[in-house]
Order: C-alpha cells, then sequence, then structure tokens
DNA sequence: AGCACGCCGACT
DNA sequence: GTCGGCGTGCTC
C-alpha cells in the first residue's frame, strides 16, 4: 500500500514556525483534511492542523516523522474554512496559526476542552410507583413529577423535594439514573414572538435579497430591518440552510438576543463576549453538530462552523468593530463576502448610515441597493436644532450648555421626562481649537487635524508624521486664546448634578461599566427613573428604546469631526443620526439639540436633514479631490519591538527597499513615508511605521511586493494594515 | 516557541 | 583546564 502524507500548520505563535511541515500518516489512522493532531516536533510533541493530505511528499521523504494520533474523532476544521484560511492569510498577510485559532473556541486549544455531565433521573416502568411506600410522602411526589415532567436533572429533583428521597428512590430501584452532556446555551426570558406586518418596502427587500451577491440595505433608524433579517432567516431555515447573523457587541443587548431566541428557539446560537469559555464552547459545539442552524454574534460569530449557508447578514455594516484591529487583523465585510461566494448566498449588509465604502459599492454596482425609506412605525425623525456654540461664547456663556439646551433640560425635568446627553469622547488625543473663530490646526498636506503630543510638546500629523510647533496665537484672527479642548462625561454629570440636585443623573461610559452586568443596571436604572438624565459615550448611541425620552443633547459634536482621520466626518454622521435616533421611540415628540462650534460644517447641514444621500454626495468628492479611500488605499506597516534599535535598523532596510518602487511605479504611490509610530511605545515595544498610499489600479501589486521584501528582512512578525481605522 | 550547538570570558 | 554566557539555526 502506498503511504499517504499530510501537510501540517504547527499551533504556535512564532514566525518562523509559520509555514508547513509534512509528516507521515500512520496507515492504521483515520486523519482527514481538518483534523487536529499530535505530532513530534523536534524532542516535543505539538498539536497541529491538516490542511492537505497529499500521495506525494516535497521533503526528503525519509526525514519525515509521522502523525502520532488525532485529537479530536471528527475533523473540526470544514473545507470551506480552510480555504477561507488560505484567502486570509494571503489578503491579510497573516499567520496560519493564528488565523485557524479564529475558527476554534478558545477552550478548546491545549486540550483544555472540558464538557459539562449532569445527572439525570427519570422513571422506570410504571408499576413500580405503586411500590413506594404509602409513608414515603416525599418519594412520591417525587415520582408523580417525573411522571409528570420526563427526565429532569438532579439539581432541579433535590431542589424540589430533596436530595435524600431522590436518593432513595434510585436505591430501592424504582428511578433510573442516567448522565448526560450538556450544553452551557445561555438561557433568555422567552418572551411573545410578535409578528408584525411588513410594509411594502420590507417585503420588496425580503423578495429581492435571493441571489448569490451582496445587497447593502438602506434603511432609516426605526425602519424594521430586524424584521426583514428574521424573514430572511426564516425563509432560508425552512429552505434546509444555515444563518449567520453579525451585529456590532454593543447591541447585543439582551433584547435582541431574546427576540431571536423567542421566535427561532435552540436553533439560536449566540456568540458575544459575556459568554465564558465553557458556554462559548458548547454554542459551538450545537452549531458545529447541527443542532444549532443561526449563529448570531459579534465579529468573530463570521467564523461559525455552519456549513450550506443560506444567508449571510451584517448589520450594522458600517461599525468600526467589524474591523479587527489586533493580532490576526482582518475586516469581517471581507471574510463574509468569501463564505456567502463560497456557500452561493446572498450577504446582505444593513444600515441606517452605511460606511462611504459600502455606499460606493453599491453605486458603482458591486452591491445591490435595497432601500428602506420610511419607519416602520410611521413616524417622523425628531427635528433636530444645530446651536452655534461660537455664539453662546460671544453671548457670554463659556460653560458646556447651550442656553436652549438648559432650556429643554428644566422642561423635560419639569415634565418628568427623560433626556439623554451624548459626549463624545473617544481616545485622548485632542486637537487644538481657537476659542474665538473657531479655527482647527490641520496639517497642510493632509487635511486632517492635527494631534497635540503632549511628550513632545508638539502637534503631530498621524498620516504623513509632519511635525508642527505648538501654536500660542490662532493664525486665522490672531487670537490668544487657542488651545486643545475636551470635555468628558464625569465633567457633564457632575455640572448635571449640580444643576438638577433633585434628578437622577446617570453616567455611562468605560469608566461605569467595566464590571459585568454594569451596563444592565444602569439602563434598567435609567428607565424606572422620571425625570432622569442619562449621560454617556458611545455606548447610549445604539439599540436601546426609552419610550420617554423626549431629548438629546449632543454636547461637543466636534469631536468626532476634528479626529485626524479621514474618515473623521463619516463617522460624525453615523453618531448624530444615531443619537439622534434615540428621541421620540413613541408617542412623545423628540427633540435633538446638537451644539457644535463650526456649525456651518457639512456633516451638520446633512446630518440635520437626516440627508444621507447628500451626505454621501459631498463626502465622495472629497475623498476623490483630497486622494482618500475608496479613491486610494492607504497602507500601514508596523513593526515594534523591545529594542529600538532592532526596529529602527529593520525599518531602514525596509524602507529603502521599498522606495525603490518608486522607479517603477512612480505616481502611483501617492505617499510614502517611515516614521516613528504616534504612540511610540506600547507595552514595552518601540513601534515604527511605513505609511503609503496607493492608486488603486497597481495597489494590490505594490501591496504584495513591499510585503516580500518585509517577509524577506525580518524574522518577527510585522503587521500590515489596509486602510487603518485609528493611527495610534 | 524551545532546544541544541558553538565559540569566547572568569572561576571552583 | 571547564562552566556558562546567549547568538545562530533548525524543527517535517
Amino acid at each position: 500500500m502506498k503511504s499517504m502524507y499530510a501537510k501540517v500548520i504547527i499551533d504556535q505563535d512564532a514566525k518562523a514556525l509559520d509555514r508547513v511541515f509534512e509528516y507521515k500518516i500512520p496507515e492504521d489512522l483515520n486523519v482527514s483534511v481538518g483534523h487536529r493532531v499530535y505530532v513530534p516536533f523536534g524532542n516535543r510533541v505539538l498539536q497541529g492542523y491538516v490542511i492537505e493530505k497529499s500521495a506525494e511528499c516535497e521533503y526528503a521523504a525519509d526525514k519525515l516523522k509521522s502523525i502520532i494520533s488525532c485529537i479530536d474523532e471528527e475533523a473540526v476544521i470544514k473545507k470551506e474554512l480552510l480555504s477561507l484560511m488560505h484567502f486570509m492569510v494571503t489578503k491579510n498577510h497573516l499567520k496560519y496559526s493564528s488565523t485557524l485559532r479564529l475558527f476554534l473556541p478558545s477552550d478548546m486549544r491545549e486540550g483544555r476542552v472540558k464538557e459539562l455531565f449532569e445527572t439525570f433521573y427519570l422513571l422506570g416502568a410504571e408499576k413500580d410507583v405503586a411500590e413506594i411506600s404509602s409513608r414515603a410522602k416525599k418519594q412520591l411526589e417525587v415520582a408523580l413529577y417525573l411522571k409528570e415532567n420526563g427526565k429532569t436533572s438532579s439539581a432541579v429533583l433535590s431542589e424540589k423535594f430533596g436530595y435524600s428521597a431522590v436518593k432513595a428512590l434510585y436505591e430501592k430501584g424504582l428511578i433510573l439514573k442516567e448522565k448526560e452532556q450538556v450544553l452551557r446555551a445561555p438561557s433568555f426570558t422567552k418572551m411573545t414572538d410578535k409578528r408584525v406586518s411588513l410594509n411594502e418596502y420590507q417585503q420588496h427587500a425580503i423578495s429581492s435579497i435571493c441571489e448569490d451577491k451582496t445587497y447593502l440595505l438602506h434603511g432609516v433608524t426605526g425602519s424594521g430591518k430586524t424584521e426583514v433579517y428574521m424573514n430572511l432567516i426564516e425563509r432560508e431555515l425552512s429552505h434546509g440552510k444555515n444563518a449567520i447573523m453579525l451585529v456590532p457587541e454593543i447591541s447585543l443587548t439582551p433584547q435582541i438576543m431574546a427576540n431571536f431566541k423567542t421566535r427561532f428557539g435552540d436553533l439560536v446560537a449566540l456568540l458575544h463576549s459575556g459568554l465564558s469559555a465553557g458556554e462559548r464552547y458548547d454554542e459551538w459545539k450545537r452549531l458545529f453538530s447541527g443542532q444549532a442552524r443561526i449563529a448570531i454574534g459579534a465579529r468573530s460569530a463570521i467564523f461559525a462552523p455552519l456549513e450550506n449557508l443560506g444567508i449571510i447578514i451584517i448589520d450594522e455594516e458600517h461599525e468600526q468593530s467589524y474591523i479587527s484591529e489586533s493580532n490576526p487583523r482582518y475586516d469581517t465585510h471581507d471574510v463574509a463576502e468569501f463564505r456567502a461566494r463560497a456557500n452561493v448566498c446572498p450577504l446582505v449588509l444593513g444600515s441606517a448610515t452605511p460606511s462611504i465604502d459600502s455606499y460606493q459599492k453599491a453605486k458603482t454596482g458591486e452591491y445591490q441597493l435595497i432601500e428602506l425609506p420610511v419607519r416602520a412605525n410611521g413616524r417622523e425623525m425628531p427635528v433636530v436644532e444645530t446651536i452655534d456654540m461660537m455664539n453662546e461664547l460671544r453671548a457670554g456663556n463659556s460653560g458646556i450648555f447651550s442656553n436652549k439646551l438648559l432650556a429643554e433640560l428644566v422642561n423635560v425635568v419639569n415634565n418628568k421626562k427623560q433626556a439623554m446627553i451624548f459626549i463624545n469622547r473617544r481616545g485622548y488625543s485632542s486637537f487644538m481649537r481657537c476659542r474665538d473663530c473657531g479655527y482647527i490646526a490641520k496639517c497642510t498636506d493632509c487635511d486632517v487635524s492635527l494631534v497635540y503630543h503632549k511628550e513632545d510638546n508638539r502637534l503631530k500629523c498621524h498620516y504623513c508624521g509632519k511635525q508642527y510647533h505648538v501654536l500660542s496665537r490662532c493664525p486665522k484672527c490672531k487670537s490668544e486664546n487657542i488651545k486643545q479642548g475636551a470635555v468628558g462625561t464625569e465633567q457633564v454629570a457632575n455640572k448635571l448634578k449640580e444643576m438638577f440636585p433633585d434628578v437622577k443623573v446617570l453616567r455611562m461610559d468605560n469608566d461605569t461599566t467595566s464590571t459585568k452586568n454594569a451596563h444592565q443596571k444602569i439602563l434598567e436604572e435609567f428607565k424606572n427613573a422620571k425625570p432622569a438624565i442619562l449621560v454617556g459615550t458611545q455606548m447610549i448611541a445604539k439599540g436601546h428604546d426609552f419610550e420617554d425620552v423626549v431629548l438629546v443633547g449632543i454636547v461637543d459634536g466636534d469631536q468626532t469631526l476634528y479626529h485626524t482621520d479621514y474618515r473623521s466626518s463619516e463617522r460624525t454622521f453615523q453618531l448624530i443620526t444615531q443619537v439622534a435616533g434615540r428621541a421620540g421611540r413613541s408617542q412623545n415628540e423628540g427633540k435633538v439639540i446638537l451644539q457644535t462650534y463650526s456649525p456651518k460644517h457639512y456633516v451638520y447641514k446633512f446630518a440635520s436633514n437626516y440627508d444621507y444621500k447628500g451626505f454621501f454626495r459631498k463626502e465622495i468628492n472629497i475623498r476623490q479631490t483630497a486622494q482618500f479611500p475608496p479613491y486610494t488605499r492607504i497602507i500601514r506597516i508596523l513593526f515594534s519591538d523591545i529594542n529600538e534599535n532592532n526596529v529602527r535598523e529593520l525599518l531602514k532596510i525596509c524602507y529603502t527597499e521599498i522606495e525603490k518602487l518608486r522607479a517603477r511605479y512612480g505616481r502611483d504611490i501617492i505617499y510614502l513615508d517611515a516614521m516613528k509610530s504616534p504612540i511610540q511605545r506600547v507595552q514595552g515595544k518601540y513601534r515604527y511605521q511605513i505609511m503609503m498610499r496607493l492608486n488603486l489600479p497597481t495597489a494590490d501589486k505594490i501591496e504584495n511586493e513591499s510585503f516580500e521584501i518585509v517577509d524577506k528582512a525580518s524574522k518577527t512578525s510585522v503587521f500590515f494594515e489596509i486602510n487603518p481605522q485609528n493611527l495610534s
């Protein structure tokens, strides 16, 4: 018999080991592609994944060792996911091993699988009930209970009747014991499934979404996208297919999960960060075995071990959290696209404020655009009133709140209603603004705001690294009242408590929600207090429906706007639209007060009119003239090492090589430079980077060539980021 | 990652 | 003489 060989990826996180190693397959071992195996490696035994089997081997046959054994009965990585691995590794320049890990729950690695067994009791033959002694009242109760409810876990029985009664029954042989593996599926309170009738737009969306392509579902806030998703999933299930639905972590509220659980019951597996490792493993297993057929979860749920997918849905597709920024860096859109095509099924991207990228693809025909232009409940969007904070300043109000917002707050309090105050305080990088004329310090080359760096008291551009002196005088109006400004949630909440001592003022941000159920508790508390004011960051922007919220205040709308990023306008628009959508959810009229120092900025004009299309047209023009994505591609190559000289050396070598590409590609390389990373040291590692901006037609080629250069030069791993979200 | 091999300094 | 420092290279 001819011997078989296996190509194996070793499960070790080192660049030097991240390649294929070949092994002989022992004749008596039933190994298939996707199996996890133990292999001899050097003088130890390591875990690996079989990614290919063949009759030939490339390495010297006499030097090959044999696979020791399989770790699991079955091949745990299905063929489709293996091809996805290849796709991701080449597209995003990732390591095989870390990519494979995305496909398995962490509990499964290193033999850490701990399955949970529980003891169950069930009734023996019927006649036995009669044999219970008439004195044993408790035992009879147990028997009757079992007759009524069938098999019951030991824990439940003991709780109800006491363990001794149960034990006595068992010892008399009147009931039977059974050990069964239980899956720790997170429990949910069932709700009544209210099926609502669909409007014509929703119906049209459902019937249109049926082909093997990508659909962009653009529906205004409250247009009933979730109902569309549920119907689509239901339809695919009835065709015997499975489904994946992704939602941003932040909107994985118990409500949404309960909604799906209620409609689809145990066919749903939920994957989110709130699960323990054990629960996660169990949900994974239910999907793997086919017990569950719908995977719902945050980003990583896109790797759900489901075959035969009938639909993939990404809700709130514009959310940043779909782009992984650590370890294996990838964009969920790409992964979803790959899986949808591999399964020949539709991919639905849903949003009220689609990313500029996606909408552009819809415009050019790459995606099919489907619109839900009206709210499902027929209500209008709340009115947005823009307040010019410069005017407030001139009128002598230098506080956080405009007079208008204060007046509205008083109104809310008097009427015993609720208000939300939104503050955008992402990151600590702050920009410089003239308090007198509103001037913002920007990079002369890149048209993004400069970031103030305290360490060296300089202003820096995060795109080109250019440095500027800190301004002491506004270049536009010569005022000396120019400083970097940022208001925090804590500050605002304290101010409000001071002003409204009798009103419940709650704060929700990263600091107040660090403990496990804090999030839920704050929302619960808010829900039950009237009047009440909730102050918060992004967290309060989505998903929550509070009937009595009649006022939304956006305290400093500019903070994202000048967030030193070519996408900052886009983000600001998205955020304002979402926050505004929190007001006036029910019978109550809603109102939104938007405070800004730059009221003439186009973002506010379009956002306050809920004019997505107008905003898109303006924004896409700017991207084109300023040569930013989607018209170009930005690549950031990040080098980091404990030893600063090593990184600098490596950076220099790579940079000189990459620079040579200019000779061949000329102006297709719009921008190229090497610099210190804006945040120079993270966890003791020095960070340096190469930034490049490329014209699209040759971007793939240049990217690959750069990757090869870097790969050859470096023995430690280097991160490649495409159109990075944040440049710290 | 881990482990062996190997070529230079100060030590029972 | 030899113990041990960690640079370099290899693992199918």
